[in-house]
DNA sequence: CATCGGACCTGTTAGC
DNA sequence: TGCTAACAGGTCCGAT
């Protein structure tokens, strides 16, 4: 599910509710994420007034005085604010217990997403080998081609390594390339320095409307405040095999790219 | 180092 | 209508 524009709109809808409170505890239903929940992160998170709440790549920290609170949502990942009362439903693994009578409230299906700890001053592995944020101005054309030089993997497959930029995924590694016009089977190190200008600029560009608009709801993502994203209606190939190109009127095509299905007009990008 | 395949899970949908 | 198989927004890890 969750690429950059649903972690920062998830980010924007807790934000407001966590700043300035202080937690209770962390109530753990589930320990068995995608790692399983070390005792650490209680102990991290309890009695701490919440400082901040940032995000890296597609991650969520929640920050205090001792350090942060690590969130990753996975595939099937979503955070709610709600009343302490609610009723728990299936997969709500853990609670954030605020001191005002809410909670923050963690579902995830598939239980890929994960929570850890990161002690103040410290940087999580996880962190470590990360490549620029996509709004950062280290993230240019020039530095996406010299990092492709070489590279004989589908330049779809490239756009997606998080070492080389954080926070685009399938669906907007789709989206981004079919605006920048270019095929993503092409093979990274064979696209030209011009168009991986236009390839960057393509992702700023779709990641910031895909925020504006609250991210896609493809089936189950859900903003803290229980709305779907509405950048659905706007996606150009992603999920629309078989249906007319929107600008050419070309039928889109579908096939696996290493192992992930991929959509694209045949005309548009080449 | 780059690339590939498998692994982790459950729910939904497509196809017979 | 019911069963099964394929597939789903991520990314780590080990083998090659």
């Amino acid at each position: 599910m969750p690429e950059l524009p649903e972690v920062e709109t998830t980010r924007r809808g807790i934000e407001p509710h966590l700043v300035g409170r202080r937690v209770r505890r962390l109530l753990l239903r589930e320990r068995r994420l995608r790692w399983p929940v070390a005792d650490a992160v209680a102990a991290g998170l309890a009695g701490a007034g919440i400082d901040g709440v940032r995000r890296r790549a597609k991650y969520l920290l929640i920050d205090n005085a001792r350090g942060s609170a690590i969130v990753h949502l996975g595939m099937s990942g979503s955070l709610r604010v709600l009343v302490a009362e609610a009723p728990v439903r299936a997969h709500e693994h853990w609670d954030l217990e605020l001191d005002d009578g809410h909670v923050l409230r963690y579902h995830d299906p598939r239980r890929f997403g994960c929570l850890l700890w990161q002690p103040a001053d410290d940087v999580h592995p996880l962190l470590a080998d990360l490549g620029p944020e996509p709004f950062d101005a280290s993230f240019d054309g020039a530095r996406l081609h010299a990092r492709a030089r070489g590279r004989s993997a589908p330049v779809k497959h490239f756009l997606m390594d998080q070492r080389i930029v954080v926070g685009v995924g399938n669906i907007y590694a789709a989206e981004a390339l079919f605006r920048a016009g270019i095929d993503p089977r092409r093979a990274a190190g064979r696209v030209s320095a011009t168009r991986y200008e236009v390839l960057a600029q393509a992702v700023r560009t779709i990641l910031a409307h895909a925020i504006e608009r609250g991210g896609t709801t493809l089936r189950d993502f859900l903003r803290p405040d229980g709305e779907p994203g509405y950048f659905e209606q706007e996606l150009m190939v992603y999920g629309r095999a078989g249906e007319p190109c929107r600008i050419c009127g070309t039928a889109v095509r579908t096939a696996a790219i290493g192992q992930r299905s991929s959509y694209w007009c045949p005309s548009c990008q080449r």
